[in-house]
DNA sequence: ATAATAAGTCAATATGACTGACATATATGG
DNA sequence: CCATATATGTCAGTCATATTGACTTATTAT
């Protein structure tokens, strides 16, 4: 309960004593008060709500929601994985996923394929379609992600990057850069590579 | 339709041709290739997704959603706003604010007040008891972003901090900054100044 | 054979969002 | 004073996404 309140309380405090594994926070010039932590925290929900905007504008056109989104890139970026690896990656449910994969499946966005080692395993592949429809929705993120870095200066690339790497729980770390270096070749279907 | 295939087609294409206004996207160093930009989106995904578990988890004790949290920090840290601003700010619909409004008031959260120039407007301020609901759920918010910015190494206050205000929409922009203006000063119910 | 695992499915429910229409209070302009 | 515009509140109906829990099927492993 009052456990976080005490971590940081409102009225005047310490501006957010690191507790977690980068204690490094604390080797930091200024204490970052609260208010400027704030600031960030207003404008991370601004730059995620216009982020998934033109995206969602154009799934509305194929009847389509953000869920089926975040299955679609997964599948497309990261061809081959199984129905357990989006589980863990997307933090839902069989039943949520179950729905919006049945769609994007019926009407011929991804397909599956029964693992050669363990039959049991669907593994997921895009379509053609699939994979178009991705680069279509991926198009506008990644002229506003181009944008925002270069607005940001040179040698922003690494820092944004760190920043957002520490942003995401320990514990999903590893998990993240295993998904991460399982991304295709640039091109094609290959980089299958299964995320252990 | 086609014209976001067009603008960034999926096979080999030109990594992000800028076409908004930051045109200075141009002068950057190496091209940012797409695959290296995808990167980028998933970062922001799982960030995002872990930046919003914490207070997530704490408003499901109160029986609160994540609306309630947004709408409980604006009125907290913008207090005096009418329900036009929030909307505005929201970019949800009327009933949908309503909704929650209404718990947040009718428990105790948030309270209206008649605007003293014109009474159409209800000006909405925390109760002693939102706004350390407001604390407690920021909280965990502000560590975690404490710990990133720290992470991300020196000056990346000033760099994360241009990366998120250019992935906003240009023309929500000048919106944000004057909601960002009327923070309250560090502490307590002063800093009225509906935003205009 | 039996147990464990991967996936698919069913039923019931909750939240947050939407559209569209309409009501009320107040303000503003003639 | 009256008409209209504005700010808010509210009703009814719908949809998308998510949940929990239980159960089935196919396949693998012991």
């Amino acid at each position: 309960m009052a456990d976080l309140i005490d971590t940081l309380p409102s009225g005047a405090k310490a501006p957010a004593a690191p507790q977690r594994d980068e204690v490094s926070a604390s080797r930091q010039g200024s204490p970052l008060p609260e208010a400027k932590l704030l600031e960030f925290a207003e404008l991370l929900f601004f730059a995620y709500r216009d982020f998934t905007r033109d995206p969602d504008a154009i799934l509305k056109d194929f009847g389509f929601g953000r869920a089926h989104h975040r299955v679609l890139h997964f599948v497309n970026r990261h061809s081959g994985l199984r129905i357990a690896d989006l589980l863990d990656l997307l933090n839902i449910t069989k039943q949520s996923l179950g729905r919006v994969l049945k769609q994007l499946i019926d009407q011929g966005y991804v397909e599956q394929q029964a693992g050669s080692v363990d039959r049991r395993e669907r593994l997921l592949f895009p379509t053609e379609t699939g994979r178009a429809l991705a680069d279509r929705l991926a198009a506008p993120q990644l002229i506003r992600l181009a944008e925002a870095l270069a607005a940001a200066g040179p040698g922003s690339e690494a820092m944004v990057r760190r920043f957002l790497q520490a942003m995401i729980n320990v514990e999903e770390r590893p998990k993240v850069s295993s998904i991460m270096a399982s991304a295709p070749a640039p091109l094609g279907k290959d980089g299958k590579g299964k995320p252990t």
